[in-house]
DNA sequence: CATGAATGAGCATTCATTCAT
DNA sequence: CATGAATGAATGCTCATTCAT
């Protein structure tokens, strides 16, 4: 399953040889990363960006048109990773359910990893320029598309039950399962580390946290209460 | 269980009268809320919120020490505004499951209510100062502890099973998931209404809609309860 | 004829007291003034200007929106100078043949006095965006409007012969005779003082130097008149 | 008469073979031209003058040292076809009166037809080096002689009356009238068309507008005027 | 208390020119 | 000769904050 290219947008560059252009990239996305975490993209100036990348302003502007399209690179390069890295698991699949449970697993080790890059996003995508925005979000959505399709997997070869009007829905929960893993460490890692976390969120979602094995109670009560 | 004000950062004020403080800080508030929403924290001029304040820059320094001032100001109200809201609704508790449901449910809507709102705080508190932003989180905490003493409060009567160690994530859970209705409107809404999304989130928290053995009651229960 | 202030574009300004609005830009354009003539207004920065004008460059952006502005404020304080100037001498007016000749005189003095002022609007009017542009332009046509009701008046009363779809072209002939004095200094001084160059240009506007008859009145006019 | 080569200024290059440079230059001059009349001096890039010529900036800058002398060439260039054109036209002489009339009216075709070249020389030979612009107005100067000649020449054959104070004075305005045609087209072409303006201009040149064919009354009022 | 003019450090971006290949 | 990536000084403009009135 291939990354499709179609869904970046090109950003216009002065130079001509692409192979530098994606070098040159690289280590601006690189210097870019480490600077928006530790500042934040307003704070960061687009000379320090030039520094940390080791090259003048004036070579940076060869490579991108404003620092709105860093930030948009930035963002497409920790999606892309991100997405590279979730897909890269997913090749041994087995049945529904345990696809469905590794790739959880799977996720959350990679957000965990890449806590900053997701906070970031989270933050400054909003600094994104509408038309970037758009692609950044796409790309989003076609990550929640994972998950959206393991859960798909799982109904079919029943090892997963599941209302299917909340598939998308629960795709959602997982990605936003992941970021929240990012997005509220400074109360998560309180109470849970990342094993604890991958345990109880994968229980809450695959329904095991009832304490009968068999989960009647559950039923029982939604039974009687309504 | 009262709204404790010890958790409110002080910012200094060169003016007496307490009470003008409070109505000039409501009205810069007000103004400054609309304006980070319209075009975030860092585009607004603190020009711009005195204008729409109905203030000189003079005076609105009178009221704050800092722009960032105004950003805590802002979200503290916002703190506020929600945390009573959500209080306000859950003192016709019933049992534990009942209270939850209900309390998901209010959350959800006043959640819809002040998306733009929630958003802003999600957005753009990073630009607080560290202390600042000290306070904020712990509101947040705070907020989430009302999600946790209903579960707690399940668990105790019986109504909700759950594995202890599980609540304060539960709780967690519930709040981002009230905040990704905000910040995953863009999709969310192509998918879902606001009361699908309160129907099927609900029943995925209430462990209803998986089901290791018939999966029938899933179904039923969702055409029929909500 | 009172100089209608409808032909002149209105710059917005952050400050409120118009009357310190007039000072501060009058500083401003007389700073302008000196730099646009010794650099040109490429070559002019804000900074200089402000620091010119005695105030900060935070102070100039007051008061103007943009450089450009300044060189509107510039233009059109050049050419409501030199219109104030040449309505001035126009109150003497006796038959229209006479006031033509006063009024050349009178026009030549003052562009000889704002050569540079000249050559400025002449050289970097055309820097100015396309609104701003137009203003100058019309301001440009009702000061040669001044030289066509003389003509039309000399007409009128029989003092002046001309084929009246000729006046328009007359009044911007001499107008530009005006203009050509400044802008073609660098050669004409060589050849011709203020005094000749009124002499000699009045005679060929008046049709008295060049003659199919004898020919001796011209030079004779010429030698005693003036 | 031959156009003097002495008269240009030597531009260094780079580059060996005479015939190379002459032909890139005249690459360069006719992208200049374009981007100079489209967007001015000061707003082109020599990177557009580069890609519009068909070269590489290096190359470029093997043709000349500096913008400037982009600007130089430029300026020559027209110069040197607007003296050809003129002189072109100027063979079939008869007696002066007529070569005047002749003159003229080419003299306006041309500039009708290089109005926009004109105008270039016209509001960006002030940012030559001082010493390209000596070069740009002895030129100037030059093109002016055309018409000195012609009217000296009328003046010996008698079919020209004119103070001979006046000659240098009347070519000069003749040369500055073509370029008010360019520099003032956005009003004259309101009330004049090529011919309406030939015409016109030619007849007060000529002493013709004056209602009586014997320009007698001119003469009288200028007697009893004075 | 209120006003609003003034300050000036700071920032994104441009572009003529150079020079290694 | 040609190429084009690199350089970095320079520039127009912004905006949080201060303080005299």
């Amino acid at each position: 399953m291939p990354v499709r290219p179609s869904t970046s947008k090109p950003i216009p560059t002065a130079v001509k040889d692409p192979q530098l252009v994606e070098v040159r990239r690289q280590q601006i996305v690189d210097a870019a990363v480490d600077l928006f975490i530790k500042k934040g993209f307003h704070r960061t100036t687009t000379r320090e960006i030039a520094r940390e990348s080791g090259m003048s302003i004036g070579a940076l502007y060869e490579y991108v048109e404003s620092k709105e399209d860093v930030l948009y690179l930035v963002c497409e390069n920790i999606h892309n990773t991100l997405e590279a890295r979730l897909r890269d698991t997913l090749k041994e699949a087995q049945n529904g359910r345990e696809t469905l449970r590794l790739a959880i697993r799977q996720y959350l080790y990679v957000m965990d990893d890449m806590q900053d890059d997701v906070l970031l996003i989270y933050q400054e995508s909003k600094s994104l320029p509408p038309e970037s925005l758009r692609y950044v979000l796409r790309k989003e959505e076609q990550i929640t598309g994972i998950f959206e399709d393991i859960l798909r997997r799982g109904l079919e070869d029943g090892s997963l039950q599941l209302d299917p009007r909340a598939v998308t829905l629960m795709a959602h929960n997982i990605i936003v399962l992941g970021q929240m893993w990012a997005f509220r460490r400074w109360v998560l890692r309180r109470h849970y580390d990342l094993e604890d976390y991958i345990r109880v969120q994968t229980s809450l979602l695959l329904n095991e946290l009832m304490d009968s094995g068999t989960g009647g109670e559950a039923r029982g009560e939604t039974d009687d209460g309504n």
